[in-house]
DNA sequence: ACTTTGAGTGTACGCACGTTCACTGAGTTT
DNA sequence: AAACTCAGTGAACGTGCGTACACTCAAAGT
């Protein structure tokens, strides 16, 4: 039994814990960086003593990955949900820039990460960056073949105009990521490029190949 | 008199010390990302005590704000020589990513350190390399006017299409870097990449504008 | 010949770090 | 009710760090 009935108080407390070790580690990294946090730091920030840490991670190096884990899931999430919209289908390029803006913004923080560990962090946090977003290119080729204009293409074709536009959403991520907190005006020139990018990929490989 | 005669052998022995700090900080900042290397460590790869690096400079940050200026200077020497070469005229696409796939591999560590810091580094080093990739936008742009195909477009066109240009080298230079040692292979398929994207972008410009 | 300059030395300091270890005490199992 | 589990504690350790300070001793200036 046991794990049924009402939800288990201990483990849900350790849950508790983790969440916020990994809330504490995200804080820290927006403003210097997760290769340069220590130990220390974290437990402070999350309410424990240093050594409970161990309770949850081996090393900052596990805890780095599981923070990894997290902003991808959260990306994931912000795509399927995105996906049910039916304009999507209308218009690709207007609503992939919106999402993109919107996502940034809401989850600030695991985006930024990603942005910076993905070349700024330790070996094993790279890799793991780099393999998941190998995969995202791989999932947006799906979703990208299934559209009107593109069915015809040749797959490998698409997996190249697939890796350009997730190119493209890490550095527009990074363009929100640093944008200044009082400027929100720069959000719509930022969309505006990321339209403007997308469309001149869509109209570059059509016409080219033709 | 003094300064001109046999070059001094004062100045001349810090200048060579200043460079053996910089050349020790970019090895190391190579394997584990400048912000998390130490005083002490560059000053014992540099074959001083650690004290003596404050004749050179004030701080780490100061120190990296000296190797951005190194990284940039490097660059734009490349980008100098480079326009010499009449084929830049003909078809200054295959000649750029050429151009750019030989800097990257002979100046390896300093355009990793561009790559790593532009994101990772501190807040100031990270902001001087933003200011010189802004300036870099500026001086292509100036470049790109004078090709035959570009000099009809609006200066504002010429500017985007040359920031989405630094964008591209700048993804490329980092694939570049990372590169595995072992498999020169890639290095032309990272080429064609290149040359793809950004034939891409002219070409796109160009039928989207008409 | 003298003084001055300044790059590089060596010691010493206080501090934050990662990790160890034996512990406590509430939650869970029997 | 007794036994067990284990998340969190608190003291202690060795280490590397940035920086201060007083120093040396050739090269440069007079």
């Amino acid at each position: 039994m046991t794990e049924s009935a009402q939800a288990a108080s201990r483990q849900e407390q350790k849950g508790r814990t983790r969440q916020a070790i990994l809330a504490a580690a995200l804080e820290l990294a927006q403003h210097q960086g997760f290769a340069q946090i220590s130990l220390r730091q974290v437990a402070r920030a999350a309410g424990i003593v240093p050594t409970a840490f161990y309770r949850h991670f081996e090393s900052m190096d596990e805890l780095g990955l599981a923070l990894v884990e997290q902003s991808f899931s959260t990306l994931r999430r912000m795509i399927r949900e995105a996906q049910r919209d039916p304009k999507v289908f209308d218009n690709i390029i207007d609503a992939a820039a919106d999402v993109l803006v919107e996502a940034v913004k809401q989850s600030k923080a695991h985006f930024a990460f990603v942005a910076r560990e993905r070349v700024g962090g330790s070996e094993a946090v790279r890799r793991a960056i780099r393999h998941e977003l190998d995969l995202f290119v791989s999932e947006l080729a799906v979703v990208l073949a299934r559209l009107p204009n593109i069915e015809s293409w040749a797959t490998e074709d698409v997996q190249m105009v697939s890796r350009l536009f997730v190119r493209n959403m890490v550095s527009n991520a990074e363009e929100v990521v640093e944008m200044p907190d009082g400027r929100p005006d720069l959000e719509e020139s930022i969309k505006e490029g990321a339209r403007r990018q997308m469309r001149l990929i869509v109209v570059g490989f059509r016409d080219w190949r033709s």
